[in-house]
This record gives structure tokens, C-alpha cells and sequence, in this order.
RNA sequence: GCUCAAGUGGUGGAAUUGGUAGACACGUUGGAUUCAAAAUCCAAUGUCGCAAGACGUGCGGGUUCGAUUCCCGCCUUGAGUACCA
């Protein structure tokens, strides 16, 4: 009866604590504010498999660990339930996305409960409510009615401008804006139609509507995010992505590029993920230069990294996409232009991408003229010159430059040396660091940084150039061809979006029976008739051109994924209001996260886009912090171990392992869940498992079947899913708990391996023991010894230091020693025992409230203070010599060995070498090794 | 190619950051208990060696009384990124 009954003992705390809100935070509190948080899952068919919970556990020790320290902790969790995988199975099944999304978050929150999370569920978010979206429509509509000032360096709203247009025109705005901005005046402003104005300030816009070059997935039917496209492919599906030019709404990140570089510096992230984010935005310092084009209005802008090499240009390479080839192509050439650009066109991304070796182009024809020497330049086009990045354009500097020498070669260009003393009759020379410029006029004999700098200057004062950085950052498109997303809060009026007002938000996702696009190729949106009209009613009635309204006057894309998961951190923090996206006490409060925990592949999507907007937020008011989380850390993935086991080539045969080379076999995945912890099969499992395994024929080796072990990605396809829910009837989601941390440090990727879990178990089994007398339940209030106390306080040392470094796995063997000791020392002492609880408590909850009741509290134990660690206990048995040298006197303790005071003085003295390097330093202990030398530690 | 991280027993991994390398756990072997199994408990388990001992943290050097840890040069693996002008 009183065996440790996890299962029993699970499913009554965690009833407990939800009975009685034991995690709830409040909103305010005279203790200290701490908001742990992990990244929101995506409710997926599959439901968890054992990987997923690892961050979550990692996050709830910390949590329970902080409230033992006194803190007012928020601990929320929620869904990123709008997204890709439910519109596909509802394509397939005509089963409405919602109610697949409904299904999986129940059979989320059933396996989250299992494992006994420290979640404040009262705080539940969910991306595809619309009680949710409503406020993701409303920042969309913020971000509308907002422009960025460079000279303030912070986003206005869009009023502000309008204003300044009207007062002095717009030639002194400095912002981040389109670059096909014509100037105009006050006057000119003023005389503008309402319908001119918009299109201006359209270009103005934080979020804005253009034409561009987007990424379109023709099998997803739909736009993709750089960040969506992994080599070239689509990132869900594998799909070929193509270029097409589209008009969608885009976000101006690329306002905030320097902004969010210069924010890594503030926060305490991890290091690779803050290179990674650098790497995207990708900043570059060098210059704008404008070649003239000869016998043409035309000039070229192009962005280089070397002015300091002007002198060197012999050619000028256009992407084949960019809109100045059609222009200036000379007759004679038309004809190889045109085949070139529609071969390029016609190879994919991916093509593309693996065959940069080749070198390719064709001459246009054309010449412009170099900006000093007034020398004609060819202008080539050439794919190794990409459209999206810079101006899609180069000025080619072959020696200093390895594609410019390349291309130059290739194609019998001149190969201009400018610089001294250096050899380039094989390849270009890039070395900026030891660069002096030659043959280059007013360069000559300069350096690399004061070239850059004269370069700069002189092309300022012809006006043909100016330093300039630039960002590989592109603007994100917002627009996807989708159903089940957040729907836009726009509709047209004669073709320019408005917005529709906060007070008639959410506009909500409207029913359609199908959830692919028209057959007109609209989005699926198009499918509903004239929807969410009531709401627009009011809307349209101010507006004095409500005859032109098109058929569709809504806009029928949908939000991408990253829309809701960019704010839903600070909506934890105020999830019911109805009247504010979160209301400013409750902001004000909590302010940000302060650790987050998540993986690493959000770098470059979720985790950028989400500071973007806080900045923006931060900007506009909403939000007291321009950095969300103030520390991250990235879990690992937890890897699945594949069993494999080899069938004799052409029959139903199958040989153990190590038998393998002597047959022609073939490799099987088969369910891991059927192996023991020493790799065996047993043969009856495997005929029971699927039917064609129904008469298989085994070869064994020492009577037994061993298969082969392979990690590798946890998924279905390989049999190696392990679950959550098996292994907490099975073990118990303490064990669970207590071996997910035990695996491996938080940040590594790690294989997962059932079988090691019965270490983890038996620990268990023996702390509860160490409660009991036999059968019942016994605590003695005798005097713990001094070993029992050295024991506790080396634990409560070690456990705390290991939580604030976030080394979770070395607490577990240190309760497993201290559990291990106390059990040899006997120890059933209540001031021993209690304490040992509060430690073991974030780590294992549910045995800890077990036991922490039966010590007769009434309280749960999540509200008892973490116990102070006090020295005495572990160095009362040292002993200690005084040692002189220096004519100072100074204190040793000795720590392990007995040696007598004369040995360990001369070992001092005889490594005065070492003391004098410690001078000034007061050694603390002396470190004993037998038969060897003595040092002192400061 | 570039950037970053990491290489420790049969396995996952420890090592107070320069101080007795291999904690803790899995696995393996032997033993106790059992009619038997499960469970539990005890012992052994880096390599070579009967032993004393020697050798051992990817490889080669260096600093140091002392190096898994610091420095230099290689090798390997993993992750990210890639015609970025």
C-alpha cells in the first residue's frame, strides 16, 4: 500500500493543483516579477513525442524554482494554432481547420497535464482565436498608420508626416521609405487628390502594399518568407520555389535593421543564435557609386564594399532581372540578351544555386562611363550578379575581386592592376589589410581605410556617390494565398487599402467550401461571399466613394504564421482584456520575459520578426521595452535511436546483428519501442508487431536477436517515436521529468534511449523509501548528525548553482548521492528531510507534494522557501594550518590528505615562484596531492 | 568556401574553471534472494599487466611543480550560412 504509486500520486496533484489555481500569477504583488516562458507550440496531428516537452521542463524547474525563491512568477502557455499543416488536411478532407486545431490542442493539453507543468492555464493563448487576432489586426493596422523617422530613429505615426508634407513637401524627410520616391512640395502636396495621397503614403508606410519580386511556391499555392525557403525549396513540403512579381502587403523591417543588430548587444542570448540574426540582417559599409550610361538618361546605382578600387573597373555586370537591361541593350544584342534572361529565368532557385561554378553572361551592348576617368565601361549582364541584393548591379573590379577576375577571364576582359606590389596573373587580390592602391590617379600609394575615404569624398563632390551601408535585411512580405490565417483588417476603395477601425475588429475568418484557391486563382477568401459586410457597412458609409467599391472590396490574403507569435508574449500578461491588446499596468509590470526557451531554428524567423515588432511597439508607446526577452536559451533536440534490423536479400530471414556480413541483407526500421536496454528483439514481438513480420525466421547470436542502432530525427517514418503519455504510465512523469534532464546539458541534441530511464526510476523509488519504515510513512524529529547536514548542504549548494547555470542535468546525480548517503547514514530526520523536498521539488512536483503532505502540510509545496545553504556545514571538518612565508602569515586548510604541517610548508616554500605570482593575493586553501606538490588557491 | 560549436571508457555524460580524470547513470560480468522470473540488494567494470606498475581526455608541440582545462599548429565531426559585390 505504501509503495511509491506514481500514478496515483500524479493524478491527484496535478487535480490539486488545478482545483486549486496553484500557479496562477497575479498581476501585482509586493514580491519580485518573474516571467518564464517557453516558445509556444504549433498543435500538430502527431501530438508530442518525447523531444517536445524538454525545453518545457527545463522552464518549469526554473519557474518552481523561482517561485521557492520568492518570486511572483508568470509561467503561461498557449498555441500557435494558426498554420499550414490543418489547411492541408482540410484540403484533403474538406474537415474545417478549426475543428482539426480543436481536436489537436485538446489532445496537446491532455499530454502537457500528464507531465505535470507549473502552466498558468487561466492565460491561455490561441494565434487562430479571434478574441486573439482581433489584436494582431489591430498592430497590423498600427503598423499601417506609422512611418519611420531615420532623424529620431523611431517609428511616427503616419498623422505626423502628413503634416510635414503639407508644410515643407517632402524633400526634408529622411526615412526608410520605397525607393521610387519623386519629390514634391507643400503645394504640390496640397493639390494632391485624397486617392495621390494615399498612393504616396503607401510608400511611406511600416506596412505596405507593392509589387515585388516574392517567392512563389506553385504546389503550396503561395507566397514564402525568405526565412521559409531552406536551399532553395520550400521549407514545408520540399517544394520548388519560383520568382514572380505580386502585389502584397510587405513589413519595413529593413527600418529597423541597425536597430536590431545594435539590440543583441543588450540581451542575453545565445551567442551562435546572435550571429545568426547578424549574418541575416547583414550589414555592409561601403558606397553607393552612379555611373552615367553613355548616349543614355539612364545611370547606374550600383553598391560597393570597395570604393578605394574605383580605379580598377573595366566592366559593369547587371542582374539579367534588373529593369535597366531592356533599356539599353543595343540592337545587335537584343537577340542574346532575351535568350540569356529566359534561360535564366526558366532554372530554379535551386539550380541556380548549385552550379556557381559556371561562368555565364552576355554583353549588352551598352557603355557607361566611369565616373573619374570618364573612360566608356561595358555593361554585361551576368547571374553571378543577384537581383535582390544591393541595386542588382556591379561595378566589376576584377583584380581585386575573385568572380569580377573570373567573369573577366572567361570572357576576355581587360584586368586593370591598381594595386603596388602585387602579383595578379592568377587571381584577384582581396586583402584589404595590406591594400596599397596604385595606377588610380588620386589614390595613389593610400591604404585600404583612407582610399575608401578619398574615394568617398571626390564622388560626393561629382555627386556620383556617397558612403553608404547596406543591409542584406530584405522588407518581409506579409501577404499569403491562404485560408487559415489571420485575415487582413483592410478593404479597397478604388484600389487603395484602408483600414478598418479597431472598433469593428476582429474581422473574422469566414466559412468557404473549399479551402483551395478560385478558379480565377483569388485566394481562398474569394470563396465567401462579400464577407464580413455588416461589419464594413460602417466603414464604407464614411467614405464618399462607396460607388466604385470593387465586387471584393476585402482583402483576400491572409496573415502569415509569424503574425500572432510576434506580440503573443506580452498578451500573457493581460490575455482577457477586451479593450487593449493588454492594458499598461499590466505591461508595466511585467515589462518583458525574462528567460525564454526555445529552439534554435527560430533564429532568423519568429525570434527576428518578434523584436521587430516589440521596437515598433516600443516606439508607438505600447510597450515599456524595445528587447522582449531579456535571456533565451535553445534547447537541443532530443534525436530518436533508430533499431534496424537486416532481412536476408529475398527472403522472410532475419539475422541478428552481428551476423549481418555473412548475408546479403537488407536494412528495416522497426518500432523501438519493442527493444530492450541491451538492444535485444525479442523475436515474438517482431512477428506480433506488422503482419509480414507474421512468420518471420530469426538467425540469433548467443540466443538472442540484437539490432542495429542509427540516430536520427524522431519521426514516424523511422519507428522511432517514443511517447510522452507511454512512458508516465509506465515510469511516471517524474521519471520522465528527472530523465529528460538527466540525458544531457539543455543546449546539446541528444539521443533519446528509453532504457536509461530506470536509473532515474529507481532513484525515485528510493527517496520515497527514505520516508518510510517499511510500509509507513516515518520522520523522526531527532537532531540530524553532522554528516547528515554536510549531505544536505553540499546538496542545497550544488542544486542551486546548477538551476542558475541552467546545468539541470548534474542536479539529478546529485540527488542521487544525496539520496544514496542519507540511506547509508540512516538519516530520518525532519530538518534533513524537508528541506531535501523543497530541492527535489522542481525537478520531480508530484512526489514532492506527496511526501511534503504527509509531513502534514497543509500548504502545497510550491509556496515553501528554498533552503539556505550555509558554509559551516561543509568545512567544520577541514583542518587548518597556519603557514608563514613572505613575513606574512597566512591560513591553509587542508582538505583531503593528513599531512603535517612541515610537509606542507615546504612544499609551499619550495614553489615561492608560484607564491610570489600570488602576491597580494590571500590563499584560502591548499590543495593536496599524494606524493606530488602543494599550491595555493586565491 | 566562410562563421560558430565540439572531440573524455562499450554508451549518455561529470570534473568546484589550472589541482587525485572518468562523478552519476545505462550496459556488461559475478554473487545474494527466488521453485522460477520480475523487483531488490552487494561486488567488479578506462587500457595493458598475475602483480608492482605503466599508459591514458582527437593528433603534434609549448607554458606550468601540475593541463580535459591556457597558448601555437594540424585532424575529425556537427550546426549555421553561402555567387552579399
Amino acid at each position: 500500500m505504501m509503495n511509491y504509486d506514481f500514478n496515483t500520486i500524479e493524478a491527484r496533484w496535478q487535480a490539486y493543483w488545478a482545483e486549486n489555481g496553484t500557479f496562477k500569477a497575479e498581476n501585482n504583488s509586493d514580491k519580485p516579477k518573474y516571467y518564464v516562458l517557453d516558445m509556444f507550440p504549433y498543435p500538430s496531428g502527431a501530438g508530442l513525442h518525447v523531444g517536445h516537452p524538454l525545453g518545457y521542463i527545463a522552464s518549469d524547474i526554473y519557474a518552481r524554482y523561482k517561485r521557492h525563491k520568492g518570486f511572483n512568477v508568470l509561467h503561461p502557455q498557449g498555441y500557435d494554432s494558426f498554420g499550414l499543416p490543418a489547411e492541408q488536411y482540410a484540403i484533403q478532407t474538406g474537415q474545417h481547420p478549426a475543428i482539426t486545431t480543436k481536436e489537436n490542442i485538446a489532445r496537446y493539453r491532455q499530454q502537457l497535464d500528464k507531465i505535470g507543468f507549473s502552466f498558468d492555464w487561466s492565460r491561455e493563448v490561441k494565434t487562430s482565436d479571434s478574441k486573439f487576432y482581433k489584436w494582431t489586426q489591430w498592430i497590423f493596422t498600427e503598423l499601417f498608420s506609422s512611418w519611420y523617422d531615420n532623424d529620431a530613429d523611431k517609428a511616427r505615426p503616419i498623422s505626423e508626416l502628413e503634416k510635414l508634407f503639407s508644410e515643407e513637401g517632402n524633400a526634408k524627410v529622411n526615412t526608410v521609405c520605397d525607393e521610387d520616391i519623386i519629390p514634391f512640395s507643400a503645394d504640390d502636396w496640397n493639390g494632391f487628390s485624397l486617392k495621390e495621397k494615399q498612393e504616396v503614403l503607401l510608400k511611406y508606410r511600416l506596412t505596405y502594399l507593392a509589387e515585388t519580386e516574392v517567392n512563389w511556391c506553385p504546389q503550396l499555392g503561395t507566397v514564402l518568407a525568405n526565412d521559409e525557403i531552406v536551399n532553395g525549396v520550400s521549407e514545408r513540403g520540399g517544394y520548388p520555389v519560383i520568382r514572380k512579381k505580386m502585389t502584397q502587403w510587405s513589413m519595413r523591417i529593413s527600418a529597423y535593421a541597425q536597430r536590431l543588430i545594435d539590440g543583441l548587444n543588450t540581451i542575453d542570448w545565445p551567442q551562435p543564435l546572435k550571429d545568426s540574426q547578424t549574418n541575416w540582417i547583414g550589414r555592409s559599409e561601403g558606397a553607393s557609386v552612379t555611373f552615367k550610361v553613355k548616349d543614355h538618361d539612364e545611370v547606374i546605382d550600383v553598391f560597393t564594399t570597395r570604393p578605394d578600387t574605383v580605379f580598377g573597373v573595366s566592366f559593369m555586370t547587371l542582374a539579367p532581372e534588373h529593369e535597366l537591361v531592356a533599356k539599353i541593350t543595343t540592337p545587335e544584342q537584343k537577340e542574346a540578351i532575351d535568350t540569356y534572361i529566359e534561360v535564366t529565368a526558366k532554372r530554379s532557385e535551386r539550380d541556380r544555386m548549385a552550379d556557381v561554378k559556371t561562368i555565364s553572361g552576355v554583353f549588352t551592348g551598352a557603355y557607361a562611363e566611369h565616373p573619374f576617368t570618364k573612360e566608356p565601361v561595358p555593361i554585361w549582364i551576368g547571374d553571378y550578379v543577384l537581383a535582390g541584393y544591393g541595386t542588382g548591379a556591379v561595378m566589376a573590379v576584377p583584380c581585386g575581386d575573385q568572380r569580377d577576375y573570373d567573369f573577366a577571364k572567361h570572357f576576355g576582359i581587360a584586368i586593370p592592376n591598381i594595386f603596388e606590389g602585387v602579383d595578379i596573373s592568377s587571381a584577384a587580390f582581396a586583402d584589404k589589410d595590406n591594400t596599397i592602391i596604385a595606377n588610380s590617379d588620386f589614390l595613389n600609394g593610400l591604404k585600404y581605410k583612407k582610399a575608401v575615404k578619398t574615394a568617398i569624398y571626390e564622388l560626393e563632390k561629382l555627386g556620383q556617390g556617397k558612403g553608404k551601408i547596406n543591409y542584406r535585411l530584405r522588407d518581409a512580405v506579409f501577404s499569403r494565398q491562404r485560408y487559415w490565417g489571420e485575415p487582413f483588417p483592410v478593404y479597397y476603395v478604388d484600389g487603395m487599402p484602408q483600414m478598418i477601425d479597431l472598433k469593428h475588429l476582429p474581422i473574422e475568418l469566414p466559412e468557404v467550401e473549399k479551402y483551395l484557391p478560385t478558379e480565377t486563382g483569388e485566394p481562398p477568401l474569394g470563396r465567401a461571399d462579400v464577407w464580413a459586410w455588416d461589419t464594413l457597412k460602417g466603414e464604407l458609409a464614411r467614405n464618399e466613394d462607396i460607388d466604385n467599391v470593387n465586387i471584393h472590396p476585402l482583402e483576400l490574403n491572409t496573415m502569415p504564421g509569424w503574425a500572432g507569435s510576434s506580440y503573443y508574449f506580452n498578451r500573457y500578461m493581460d490575455p482577457t482584456n477586451e479593450d487593449e491588446v493588454f492594458s499598461q499596468d499590466a505591461i508595466n509590470y511585467w515589462k518583458e520575459v525574462d528567460l525564454y526557451i526555445g529552439g534554435s531554428e527560430h533564429a532568423t524567423g519568429h525570434l527576428l520578426y518578434a523584436r521587430f515588432w516589440q521596437k515598433f511597439l516600443f516606439d508607438r508607446g505600447v510597450v515599456p521595452v524595445d528587447e522582449f526577452a531579456k535571456k533565451l536559451i535553445n534547447q537541443g533536440m532530443i534525436l530518436g535511436t533508430s533499431a534496424i534490423v537486416y532481412r536476408v536479400s529475398g527472403a522472410n530471414k532475419y539475422v541478428s546483428k552481428g551476423l549481418k556480413a555473412r548475408y546479403d541483407v537488407e536494412e528495416l526500421r522497426v518500432d523501438v519501442n519493442m527493444i530492450n536496454a541491451s538492444d535485444e528483439l525479442l523475436p515474438e514481438d517482431l512477428r506480433n508487431w506488422q503482419p509480414q513480420f507474421k512468420d518471420a525466421e530469426f538467425e540469433l547470436e548467443d540466443g538472442k536477436y540484437i539490432v542495429g542502432r542509427e540516430v536520427e530525427k524522431m519521426s514516424k517514418r523511422w519507428f522511432n517515436v517514443v511517447n510522452p503519455d507511454g512512458i508516465c504510465d509506465q515510469y511516471g512523469a517524474d521519471s520522465l521529468r528527472l530523465y529528460e534532464m538527466f540525458l544531457g546539458p539543455l543546449e546539446q541534441a541528444k539521443p533519446w534511449n528509453t532504457a536509461g530511464i530506470t536509473g532515474v526510476h529507481s532513484f525515485l523509488k528510493k527517496l520515497w523509501k527514505l520516508y518510510h519504515n517499511g510500509d509507513v510513512f516515518s520522520v523522526s524529529d531527532t537532531e540530524p548528525t553532522k554528516d547528515n547536514l554536510k549531505t544536505l548542504h553540499k546538496t542545497i549548494k550544488k542544486v542551486e548553482e546548477d538551476i542558475e547555470n541552467f546545468s539541470f542535468n548534474t542536479s539529478v546525480s546529485t540527488f542521487m548521492i544525496a539520496v544514496n548517503e542519507l540511506t547509508a547514514q540512516k538519516c530520518n530526520s525532519r530538518a534533513i528531510l524537508e528541506p531535501l523536498l523543497v530541492l527535489v521539488s522542481p525537478y520531480a512536483p508530484h512526489i514532492a507534494e506527496e511526501l511534503w503532505s504527509k509531513l502534514g502540510h497543509n500548504e502545497s509545496i510550491a509556496t515553501a522557501v528554498f533552503p539556505i545553504f550555509e558554509e559551516k556545514y561543509l568545512v567544520e571538518s577541514t583542518k587548518q594550518y597556519p603557514i608563514s612565508f613572505n613575513g606574512k602569515m597566512r591560513f591553509m586548510m587542508e582538505l583531503s590528505l593528513d599531512l603535517s604541517k612541515e610537509d606542507i610548508e615546504a612544499a609551499v616554500m619550495a614553489h615561492e615562484k608560484t607564491q610570489q605570482q600570488l602576491a597580494g593575493r590571500e590563499p584560502k586553501k591548499v590543495i593536496v596531492v599524494p606524493g606530488k606538490i602543494v599550491n595555493v588557491v586565491g
